[in-house]
DNA sequence: ACATGTGAAGCGCTTCACAGCG
DNA sequence: CGCTGTGAAGCGCTTCACATGT
């Protein structure tokens, strides 16, 4: 009822959750907790409460709108407008993210790709020419990107956070496998496989 | 002291420990819990208290000794073993995957590609030819893979988490956008770009 | 003197359990 | 009745603060 502050876990799984009311058949128009829960693989209660934060309105005894729920949790995550992403580092794995299909879907545009190697620098992916480091903080002012991802090696990923910062970046996801300490007054995200692997493995060795 | 469980949180950073050991300078000796701390992005006690579940022991006064530090660590994490991975679904995620130099470093070694397209089949990455899923259930077994990396589209991901834990898989990463139910058994993480840029616009839609 | 190891307090999230309401 | 919305209890993690040991 009254707005309180989201906490940080439940920012983390709205994005979840929207993708399950997205999967749900067509014409389904509601959608209780525990269903949701179910697609979500969490418990009614979870998904009741982190709700609650958005003020959103079930209907007692029915369950959820779904396309209300999907524009409420929507507004929420700000996919309303567009976002423009620059990607750093076009080796194998920024060539991967640069063509994901998932971006565009989502109201996430890539408008620039860069890399530090002249060779690779002109080269087109999915009609988007590589360019060169030196353009950087023009193309983030002139694109307005607020959103960038790097996906260097690990040694040259901070220096590429201070300058995405200084361009004036304000959301950083770090690709690179190693800590990045947040420029002032931006968000880092890390996503890390080699530390994804290594959490498996420490399960995996519990269990034999 | 007393070896109490390490909470799942602790595992988690772990790895990153690790990580900033492994970059510190060749001849340094001892680290202090302040230092390690710096370098990870949080506080000392956090360190000495994830250290402490390890029956780690630090010299008081002094500080821990990197080399016995790392080793503890690795055996924590099981990475005094090489563990074997396949990877199904090779498209341009799966392709930047395979080629992932980080792997051999950590003892992780890619003893399989799959996919279910017969064009891609046969095709060789890093030395390595893509299988068709036919042979999944047969290769994981011969080459002992204990772990599985999904790297499809949403809509195959169950399916191929099934059939990897069929095959004997104990766990899986799923980098598909969608949620996998584990199957018994089994351990899944998620690595979900599009939910992490979700994440990064909700920030920044609230600051302005 | 100095840095670790750790009880204890504090904090935030999860889960319960049920009142509230359609 | 059925399902939501939510206080309250429970739980786990973080942080503090200092006793402990070198």
């Amino acid at each position: 009822m009254v707005r309180r502050p989201v906490p940080r876990v439940t920012v983390q799984r709205l994005p979840v959750y929207l993708r399950c009311l997205e999967n749900l058949p067509a014409g389904q128009q509601r959608v209780s907790s525990d269903e949701l829960a179910e697609m979500a693989g969490v418990l009614g209660a979870k998904i009741r409460k982190d709700l609650s934060y958005l003020g959103t309105h079930g209907t007692r005894g029915v369950g959820y709108e779904v396309e209300h729920l999907k524009h409420e949790i929507r507004i929420e995550l700000g996919l309303t407008r567009d976002w423009a992403v620059v990607i750093v580092g076009i080796g194998n794995l920024g060539r991967a993210l640069a063509s994901y299909g998932g971006f565009g879907e989502r109201r996430f545009q890539v408008v620039g790709l860069f890399d530090i190697d002249p060779v690779k620098v002109g080269t087109q992916i999915d009609g988007l020419a590589v360019e060169s480091m030196e353009g950087l903080a023009r193309a983030v002012a002139a694109r307005k990107a607020s959103i960038g991802i790097i996906a260097t090696p690990a040694h040259a990923a901070q220096g590429v956070a201070d300058a995405l910062a200084a361009a004036g970046v304000r959301s950083i996801l770090n690709f690179a496998p190693t800590v990045v300490k947040p420029p002032e007054g931006v968000d880092v995200r890390r996503v890390d496989l080699a530390t994804e692997l290594q959490v498996l493995t420490f399960y995996l060795a519990q269990s034999g």
